[in-house]
DNA sequence: AGCACGCCGACT
DNA sequence: GTCGGCGTGCTC
């Protein structure tokens, strides 16, 4: 006879180990003791290394087949089980190991991103207090054939990949979708991936927020869940008001903000169930939701969907991988596209849906200010005549008025014009900028700073200045110009405090106000009814930042920082007035009007018949947009004027084209940074003089190599930062390619003391 | 990341 | 003679 527990087969435990380092960065084979339930997705506590100490791990599978790769004596058993459930599922498994690829980092790191709460100690934390959740309103929605068609295109996307990926032999859950993929023919891979993805192409005003909300109502009809990622929690205050106000307790907001123990606790009920909806930053792609119906991507053109820490991931890819994996659906929406959206929409990757109608908004008049004009006419201060003209009549009418500058402080240089001597940052190369309220220069790098000198601490001479201009300047001109008018300021210096943002809005919303001055925080998804001029004070600005998507910013900002003006036809204004952001949800609960959507207010006690506008008054109170630059020719200006978007895209991809930039290319960024120059230029030069060796010998002329050059930044903190960037068409040879030379590089130069950057496709080329 | 093993300088 | 520097190498 066999003994009885030779009968019963051995269980093993493929375990990733929660150490970020690559040196760990495979599975561990353990074995499972008698008696413990362990299931895929569950964290351990497992004996690691010589000193056997108890490290948690991940489990991601479970075997009955003992490995040959290793001596049976050396595989330890797992110590013991640290939660009731699993804090994965096969689809975030599955998920894990694609960032684990995609993003060249370790599958630890992954996993950390899609399990949160997770501290050394392993003990996920218990939140004191249950979140709060306000009361389910309806929201009738009626309005334009354009939503509707929207709306039903998104839903069949959800059902189509519902329907359509029913695998085939039971393939599902295997972790492979490389076997899958394989399932379907490359075209209708490609249709397949099509139908799945929806740009939602809609000008500020046309309801992209309505449609969201209708097509997510039916989702969780049938009982499946969704998520809505947002750029900035703190900047769309409004829509998720909306969202709360609408789904009630079955929806759950995150934010940075949130402590562990609230996050884990929404993670937590997201899992169980027991809400259906969870908006967020890029981290909430990961709401691990069990019946995933669909992902919307607000604004998906903003750089906040990529993260820059490892694993550096882009929220759109996730999501568009994480529905293939779940059969569900994602919308990307924006007034804007990035253009690698809009071209995948082109290309058929995606399916384009436009809206094109403004329903509740009116178009603003923009106006394109030629600064040299006003530099030869003698007026050499920041506003134009026309501008200043403007604001005046605005201020004189009782409305409000928006001014963006985007760049912090009050002089952004302070130079010598004796000597020429610049003043700067001792620990990193760039200018001081000087802050008028501390009268001090700051670095906006490391955030030291000194004392506003008398005289040039070169030359000592008196004829030292303070040049350029800042929000703080502008503040203290208007202050000059209108005395009597209470302005607000919002940038990064005024919003540090807890409920920085809110605060500040609130008070402009509420009237306090009537001037708000900010940097790009003011551009974002904000809606003031009584706001009717916007003025940007220097259009050039992101126009000069040497990035090869300097002409796409400066054309997203500006479109939407336009939007902030004339957004609301003039009854509405009258009937809404300041609403505070304290007091949506309760006056949601009286009647959240069809018409208070995209980026909305709620209207406070006053519902809007629909239909009877007051077309006549309408002109009289169509915002205005004042746009000063230098370079009034310049396409991403003169299209934002017409704000023509097709037009821009045209334009735009003809560059790319030519000059090979994504998306008809991938960039590898490899930044080296340390504390000695020389060390740092030398190990890149050595890893150029690798790469071109390797390019060579693979032949093919795949790789160029764009040469060795300063970050835009040389030195921040004593830090000097050097960087190198490979181009190719193929990403994941690029990847390899570029892993391959920096392995190759760390057998000659172990690099002590220095530290790489790697980044595919870098938003900033720094 | 940790921790152990390993081979060279100033101390009880 | 040994205590301890951190270089190198491994982890189921």
């Amino acid at each position: 006879m066999i003994p009885i527990l030779q009968m019963l087969p051995s269980n093993f435990a493929l375990i990733c180990v929660d150490i970020l380092h690559g040196d760990v960065d495979r599975l561990f084979f353990y074995k499972i003791p008698a008696g413990l339930e362990i299931s895929v997705g569950q964290r351990v506590r497992v004996p690691f290394g010589l000193g056997d100490s108890i490290k948690i791990g991940y489990v991601m599978e479970v075997t009955q087949t003992p490995t040959d790769d290793i001596a049976p004596e050396k595989v330890k058993e797992i110590h013991s089980r640290l939660d009731d459930f699993p804090v994965l599922t096969l689809e975030t498994i599955e998920l894990a190991f694609w960032m684990q690829k995609k993003y060249y980092t370790t599958l630890a790191a992954c996993v950390r991103a899609i399990v949160p709460g997770s501290k050394s100690d392993g003990k996920f934390p218990v939140a004191r207090k249950k979140p709060k959740f306000s009361e389910i309103t309806p929201v009738d929605i009626t309005l334009t054939d354009e939503q509707e068609h929207a709306v039903s295109q998104i839903l069949q996307a959800v059902s189509v990949s519902a329907s359509a990926s029913v695998p085939p032999d039971g393939e599902r859950g295997t972790a492979d979708t490389d076997s899958r993929c394989l399932t379907f023919s490359s075209s209708e891979k490609v249709s397949e991936r099509a139908r799945r993805a929806i740009l939602l192409h809609g000008v500020t005003g046309s309801g992209k927020t309505e449609v969201y909300l209708h097509a997510i109502e039916k989702i969780l009809a049938e009982g499946r869940q969704a998520i809505v990622l947002v750029p900035e929690i703190a900047l769309t205050p409004q829509m998720v008001a909306l969202f709360s106000a609408r789904f009630g307790s079955a929806v759950a907001v995150t934010h940075s903000r949130l402590t562990q123990a609230e996050r884990f606790q929404i993670w937590k009920m997201a899992l169980s169930s027991e809400i259906s909806l969870v908006i967020g930053p890029r981290s909430a792609v990961f709401a691990p939701f069990p019946r995933l119906g669909l992902i919307v991507i607000d604004e998906e053109h903003e750089h906040t969907y990529h993260s820059e820490t490892a694993p550096k991931y882009d929220a759109r890819e996730v999501a568009l991988k994480r529905a293939e994996i779940c059969d569900a659906a994602v919308v990307l929406g924006s007034a804007t596209p990035s253009l690698e959206s809009y071209f995948k929409a082109r290309e058929k990757l995606m399916m384009l849906v436009p809206l094109t109608a403004r329903i509740n908004k009116t178009l603003p008049e923009i106006h394109i200010v030629d600064m040299r004009n006003e530099m030869r006419r003698g007026n050499a201060s920041i506003f134009s005549q026309s501008f200043s003209d403007a604001l005046a009549e605005t201020l004189a009418a009782g409305r409000q008025a928006i001014l963006f500058l985007n760049r912090r402080g009050h002089s952004s240089f302070v130079s010598c014009r004796w000597c020429g001597h610049v003043m700067g940052c001792e620990s990193c190369r760039v200018n001081h900028t000087y802050h008028a309220d501390k009268g001090r220069l700051l670095c906006h790098y490391c955030g030291k700073g000194t004392a506003m000198p008398a005289r040039c601490p070169i030359c000592e001479s008196e004829h030292i200045k303070k040049y350029g201009t800042g929000t703080q300047k502008v503040e203290a001109e208007i202050t000059e110009l209108f005395p009597d008018v209470k302005v607000l300021r919002m940038d990064m210096d005024t919003t540090r405090g807890k409920h920085g943002h809110a605060k500040i809005l609130d008070a402009f919303r509420a009237g306090e106000a009537q001037i708000l001055i900010g940097t790009q925080m003011v551009a974002k998804g904000l809606d003031f009814p009584n706001v009717t001029l916007v003025g940007v004070i220097a259009a050039d600005m992101s126009l000069h930042t040497g990035d090869f998507r300097a002409g796409e910013h400066t054309f997203q900002i500006l479109t939407q920082v336009a939007g902030r003006a004339g957004r609301r036809a003039k009854r509405e204004m009258d009937a809404t007035g300041a609403v505070s952001e304290a007091n949506v949800s309760r006056a949601a609960k009286g009647a959240v009007s069809s018409r208070a959507t995209e980026d909305s207010c709620v209207q406070s006690g006053h519902s809007i018949e629909a239909g009877s506008e007051a077309g006549s008054h309408e002109k009289r109170y169509q915002g205005k947009v004042f746009i000063q630059t230098f370079n009034p020719e310049h396409y991403a200006i003169a299209l934002a004027e017409k704000g023509d978007y097709e037009k821009f895209f045209a334009h735009e991809i003809a560059l790319r084209e030519a000059m090979i930039y994504p998306p008809f290319s991938h960039v590898f960024s490899v930044m080296l940074t340390g504390t000695q120059e020389r060390e740092v230029v030398a190990a890149l030069q050595t890893l150029a003089a690798i790469m071109e060796y390797v390019a060579k010998r693979d032949g093919k002329e795949r790789f160029e190599l764009m040469g060795l050059s300063p970050a835009f930044v040389s030195m921040i903190k004593k830090q000097f930062r050097w960087k190198l960037l490979v181009k190719s068409r193929e990403e994941a040879t690029l990847v390899a390619f570029v892993l391959y030379c920096i392995k190759k590089l760390k057998q000659s130069n172990p690099l002590k003391n220095m530290t790489l950057h790697l980044t595919l496709n870098p938003i900033m080329m720094e």
